[in-house]
DNA sequence: AACTTTCTCAACCGCTATTAT
DNA sequence: GATAATAGCGGTTGAGAAAGT
């Protein structure tokens, strides 16, 4: 790929040159990354900020791995992206080397092909009259985290923690109902649970602990995760959407500069996908 | 060898979330 | 609280490479 282009505001578009390659690298080396919007202006490039910033990102990175994924980054993928859906930098984040744009293009040629070509039916005609489920391939999808946006605001406010926490008991409860309407309940992470839930429902006490989970995360006092500030100017108390609402995984520590949304709260979440 | 089709992946675009003012 | 600026994400595109005819 070699052809490049000028947008209507006069920026470079298309393929890298070696050239601009060295500018980008030497201007993130000396000024670290970050402050995007400042990155043309530093290295001296033609190029707007999202472009920097992807070609850093994704390519001129150190310890960018190339070249075929392995047998175990591949069941990683899978894996995660049945727990969190199209998240690409979050499945990134647990593939040392690999970049979001690695994952989700492996992901749409080749995993995706291979799904497709195995026979997934529907969601409508997966229920046969039993309302047993037959091969169900389905991907688990969160939701935006604006239940948190919502009520993050109101943290303070004690009656909207119990009003959610009253939520939460509906929610179990109605799950132990099987035709419950869930059509109003749609905190992500209570679909991602649920799903997982699918594959434990033998395990009692797997489920217990789901719902005691749910509801002390409910109790729990609303604080950071422990493990954001590193190079993060979010201050002691602030709560990003970001970095609440992902339960811990007992998964490969996540890379480097890679937004960690991990939720303070431990559950081993492989136990459930397995 | 020439042409066509399919595949790969870097890059762009539009959008939302977050932060600063 | 409103608005603007910035950061970051996922979906999509399209040029070039590879494979097929």
């Amino acid at each position: 790929m070699n052809s490049t282009s000028m947008s209507s505001l006069g920026v470079r578009k298309g393929s890298w040159t070696d050239e601009e390659d060295f500018l980008l690298r030497k201007c993130i080396d000396k000024y670290g990354e970050g402050k995007w919007h400042l990155v043309p202006i530093r290295a001296g490039l033609n190029r707007c900020r999202k472009s920097c910033r992807l070609r850093w990102l994704n390519y001129l990175r150190p310890h960018i791995k190339r070249g075929d994924f392995e047998q175990d980054e591949v069941d990683l993928i899978l894996r995660l992206h049945k727990l969190l859906g199209n998240r690409w930098s979050l499945i990134a984040g647990r593939l040392p080397g690999r970049t979001a744009n690695d994952v989700k293009n492996y992901w749409n040629t080749n995993l995706l092909r291979k799904l497709n070509t195995t026979k997934i039916v529907p969601r409508e005609k997966i229920n046969n009259k039993c309302g047993e489920i037959s091969t169900k391939i389905e991907i688990i999808k969160p939701q935006r985290r604006k239940y948190f946006s919502s009520t993050m605001k109101n943290v303070t406010n004690n009656n909207v923690i119990l009003d959610e926490e009253e939520h939460c008991k509906e929610i179990i409860s109605e799950k132990q109902t099987p035709d419950a309407s869930m059509d109003n309940v749609d905190p992500w992470w209570i679909n991602l649970l649920e799903n997982c839930n699918d594959d434990i429902e033998e395990d009692e006490e797997v489920v217990i602990n789901y719902e005691k989970t749910l509801t002390s995360l409910l109790h729990e006092e609303i604080s950071p995760p422990l493990n954001i500030g590193e190079g993060n100017s979010m201050q002691q108390g602030q709560i990003s959407h970001e970095n609440w609402g992902e339960f811990s995984l007992n998964l490969p520590p996540m890379q480097q500069g890679v937004q960690n949304d991990d939720f303070s709260a431990e559950i081993d979440l492989w136990n459930l996908l397995d």
